[in-house]
RNA sequence: GGAGAGGUGCCUGAGUGGAUUAAAGGGAUGGUUUCGAAAACCAUUGUAGAGUAAUCUACCGUGAGUUCGAAUCUCACCCUCUCCGCCA
């Protein structure tokens, strides 16, 4: 959600965010439904003084009379108001509706573009291994090590359904505490956050009513997190914050949900695009300042490149362009990880700032030292996302005679230095 | 799942249809006093919206309703607590 006046002064800039992030949202109409909303403002208050006057009259009325006659007064007056707030809740609810609709404002350093074909290559990082052998991919290797049973998985939980075994699932539990042991060195606080959530959760992040199809709904009011910013985010809903406190740094640790609708097709074999994982999430929020939000978004994706080159993983990071921003995103950096496979580098990170689109909707606030009361400004990044970053691991570290490497830093969790059978 | 109690400002807490402009106390901030502090005294102390301003409007968990008028009455929902049952 954006500050009402920014689009009333400056629709323009909304226009410009609409295209360049290939959205569907109509200024104009907007507009003319807040002015109508407006002027039915100005005039339900006008009413409402007079009557707030006449029950004063009421009260000090002397004469039985005189009450009457007020109050005869009064209820012709009501019709008129009842008409106009019946008027009004119509032209609220739209307004209210629009308002969640509304996309932020891409940074001026974000390229434009379509797609994610157009997101621009930052940097790289590590070495694209050379084998002298042909490579299998991850889904290849798991079976032939036993790691991850896939016909089992779509037997019981559906298509995309998986069961991770033996090393791979002391491989994950390793992973989330190297992950965390990284994080909470940079003084993140550890946080396990509930996946079970009520609407007004993701309503506040942003993730309801845009993208309603990604969300799984159980149909008692109640959904599953696609990420644990969800509920991070929301802890502080409704809180004042203290200036002195920010920038306030969680990780959020948590099974996430994704119904990939609108990705049928993609990527349908593996555990690269699945309904159920497990993610460590930093969330941050910080003060009302452009130039904070910038500098602890460089942080917290060089956190996240801290964690992957333990893991040593080559990666590159991706710059997104416009079209691949989320509607509340100003900026976006992607962290691709190379799946040797493939041939090429895949997503595992995604790293975003939000200035006060996710605070406004979760009201969350700090007092400055001076006394004035800001909206709080917000980010997050991906910290460690499992099972999907074992592709890269798997793949990279895949030896000729089948075993698989594990690199060093998870060597102390974990007590076996290779997976082989 | 069953039974009960409750939700009022930064906090405690009063308030069962009209003077509530939400009592009182505490806290916090500023001032007086003091060498300085404590105490005492005085003052200030919510959020949002409209307006150049004076000022006006809304908000007592949320939403709807009754009424000329609702913190107060009615309905629905959300949340918290206590007890019973079940349970990792």
């Amino acid at each position: 959600m954006l500050d009402i006046k920014l689009i009333r002064d400056y629709p323009g800039l909304i226009k410009e965010a609409s295209r360049k992030k290939k959205i569907n949202f109509d200024v104009e109409y907007f507009l003319e439904v807040d002015r109508k909303r407006r002027e039915l403002i100005k005039s339900i208050e006008e009413l409402n003084a007079i009557k707030n006057q006449a029950n004063k009259r009421i009260q000090l009325a002397e004469k039985d009379e005189d009450r009457k006659t007020i109050i005869s007064q009064m209820k012709e007056l009501d019709i008129n108001s009842d008409n106009q707030n019946q008027v009004f809740k119509k032209l609220d609810e739209e307004y209210k509706r629009l308002m969640l609709l509304v996309p932020n404002i891409p940074d001026e350093t974000v390229p434009e573009g379509d797609s994610d074909l157009d997101n621009v290559e930052v940097r790289k990082w590590g070495k694209v291994p050379n084998f002298n052998f042909t490579v299998k991919d991850h889904i290849q290797i798991a079976k032939d090590l036993d790691l991850i049973d896939f016909e089992k998985g779509s037997e019981i939980a559906g298509f995309r359904g998986y069961f991770l075994k033996k090393e791979a699932v002391l491989i994950c539990l390793a992973i989330w505490q190297y992950a965390m042991d990284v994080l909470r060195k940079k003084d993140f606080v550890p946080m396990i956050a509930p996946s079970l959530i009520k609407e007004s959760a993701l309503t506040g992040t942003g993730y309801l009513p845009q993208q309603e199809d990604e969300v799984y709904s159980l149909g008692d009011g109640m959904y599953l997190a696609g990420t644990s910013e969800v509920p991070l985010m929301s802890y502080h809903a409704g809180d004042v914050l203290k200036e002195e406190d920010l920038p306030l740094k969680y990780m959020g640790f948590s099974p996430c949900f994704r119904t990939e609708i609108g990705s049928y097709g993609k990527d349908t074999q593996g555990i690269l695009r699945v309904h159920e994982f497990m993610k460590i999430e930093q969330v941050v929020l910080c003060e009302n300042s452009k130039e904070e939000s910038i500098r602890l978004h460089e942080e917290i994706t060089k956190n996240a490149e801290e964690i992957l080159q333990g893991l040593e993983i080559p990666y590159h990071v991706v710059l997104n362009c416009t079209g691949d921003l989320g509607l509340g995103q100003v900026k976006k950096y992607d962290i691709e990880a190379w799946v040797p496979s493939q041939n090429r580098y895949r997503e595992t990170h995604s790293s975003s700032y939000f200035f006060d689109f996710q605070t406004r909707r979760l009201n969350i606030k700090y007092k400055t030292k001076q006394g004035e009361t800001k909206l709080a400004y917000s980010l997050n990044n991906t910290g460690i996302a499992t099972p999907r970053v074992l592709i890269p691991l798997l793949e990279n570290n895949q030896q000729k005679d089948g075993s698989v490497k594990i690199p060093k830093a998870l060597h102390k969790y974990l007590g076996f230095k290779e997976i082989k059978r």
